[in-house]
DNA sequence: TATGAATGAGAATTCATTCAT
DNA sequence: TATGAATGAATTCTCATTCAT
């Protein structure tokens, strides 16, 4: 019986390729790029040191990739938080929502982009950048439409929208290094969308 | 100005420490705590490897009493900004021009905390989370007393407070980050003082 | 032609192990023995890695096997030239003439012979040292004979040969690095032919 | 006293330098590039492994540097010789005593040279060639000269010097190879010499 | 027979740190 | 004080080889 391919073995080769991922972002996310030893990655993933290199082909190629991929995941559930509502309390309140859920389910995923900070993978530097501006970006669209809608006061959005991402992330970062994290999350996630309304100038009454 | 040994003897004797460790300082801030070497900390200062290890026990805890003295210089001047100040206006405008004084004047300083991030020295998180720790009590002594005042809007001024540290450090890395970061420096202190009084909820006319 | 097996049945069965040694003979033949993986070697036949270790014991017992069967080819083709032949010139020129013609039809047969040198597999100098040997005692055992006949002047014989060996090789090895190579090849072989009857002092009007 | 530098020091830097550089070309001469790691070329020069980077940026360069340097003082030497007589046969007796004087001197020196053959030093190809090619033309040149003198038959002198060098390196070899090497040596180096005046057609008697 | 996922010993290289001078 | 040669632990990555299917 010489060896069926694609057959169950193609699922447990994904299977273990998806284990390994996650082992990496744990890792990662708790370690950094550069104390994250390939050997802490295998003994989590508990595979030997051949395994990673027969999956990967380097450390920071996968560091590169799974930030790629968790930031595009983060930014895809703003995003569509965002462009899903039309008034911008709505957009802020699910965009926060999202944020917060995505933290609290895979508070991995939020660690790895803040750990993915300066000094991490040498080629990092612009990807990072590059999923900022994204985010950014995606908030002064909705800054942008809620001005002219005249939902808020006259302001240069774009700085605005620099301070809802560092804002945001320094909220959820200390939400989620908190004890009591879970309790606090509705009031955090209130106090942050009123946070974001005083900041963008909300316009309660537009009578 | 911070890193100068204790006052003003010795001022020869220390003359090589202290451009070892400002050059420290420009190393780090420029590749980060891993990537940054001795030999490019010595080269830089222009002395030989052993001299390093003759000032210093070893290159964590340099980067550790950098990253202090660096915080402690940062969170001075932004104390001072606002406690010398009554006014949550003039406190605000006068914490956000210090922070962006500092930025220009001294940018690898403001580089080093923002590199100093996660992931860097292994021993630096507990260092750093007290920091930050100190600059939100700050901010958020500052709302309270504004808010006592009634200057504010009733809110979670934790909350608050954390996100104007968030807010600041993101718009100012942009700024630094921009090319005519000098021509639109005044410009942004105002963003970011207009910003900031809208975070807070800021009562315009308590008559 | 080396590597086949025996002679004519299990044909079938026979392919792949064919296949896989066509293609390590001539993987080793282009990248020499440790830059050669196993790897290449698999893929240049086709096959699965677990099949090379099917058929094969491990890299090292087959390269030292295709350099032995290799060695004996070319051995007996030149060996065979010498001994169909009576007269020292009709017996060069039969040689240099069967040598060429391998190193045409099989250039990587040669190639293996010469990257087979010393530092290749770590077993091989003695097997290398014996085909030299084995070969140097062919042309040897030709020019005693032209001795004897008095045909040639009076030689160290085995200094001769030596000579005519690492002289030949060095030809072909040129030949075959040269573009014009089949062009070459007729005048080639006439150089050689009365190269070597030069060096072994063949007396021409033995009157 | 702070360490006076260019004293002693130079010297001994350059001391150890040479040291390992010799102990590399044993370690390499004797195992091939492959096979010899850093590890053997410092535990021969009894250094720590730091040390060897300390001296050189890498195995591969090392090997390089060696062999060039090897190669351009084995070629200096028969060069020299070739050059300094004027007469075919004395030509030939210099060159042929002083690549005997350097393999008895400095074994290691044509060890390398051989091992350094295919498949060794990925980036070692081109520089062998050239080696080679330089060979090959010194030894062109003089068979030129002889051929306008009319001292020799007329003849390929391309083919017939790189005759000459496959010959001689093939003799020299097993010369080294046999365990009276000394005791033979004056007769090998008189039977190389007849053998290369015969391979080149020396005319005795121009009268 | 045939496959290819999994293994792990071993190689090259880096870099913080020590120490004789 | 100052130097820089020397060290070696630690890291990344390769590749021959094994083995369950």
């Amino acid at each position: 019986m010489p060896y069926r391919s694609t057959d169950k073995t193609r699922q447990k080769k994904d299977a273990k390729r998806t284990a390994m991922m996650q082992a990496a972002v744990r890792v990662f996310a708790q370690k950094g790029y550069h104390a994250a030893t390939v050997r802490d990655i295998v003994s989590e993933a508990d595979v030997a040191i051949g395994t990673f290199y027969f999956y990967f082909p380097d450390k920071e190629t996968l560091f590169n990739h799974l930030f790629e991929e968790t930031a595009a995941f983060l930014l895809q559930a703003i995003d569509q938080a965002l462009i899903s509502r039309s008034s911008f309390p709505a957009q802020l309140e699910a965009a926060v929502q999202a944020y917060v859920n995505v933290a609290f389910y895979e508070p991995a995923v939020v660690q790895l982009l803040l750990v993915g900070g300066m000094g991490s993978a040498p080629s990092l530097s612009e990807r990072r950048a590059e999923y900022r501006e994204k985010l950014i970006r995606a908030w002064q669209r909705a800054l942008n439409a809620a001005l002219e809608r005249q939902q808020i006061e006259p302001q240069n959005t774009r700085r605005t929208a620099e301070a809802l991402v560092g804002a945001l992330d320094e909220i959820i970062f200390h939400l989620l290094s908190s004890p009591q994290a879970e309790q606090e999350r509705t009031a955090a996630v209130r106090d942050m969308v009123q946070l974001g309304l005083r900041a963008a100038g909300y316009l309660y009454a537009p009578s």
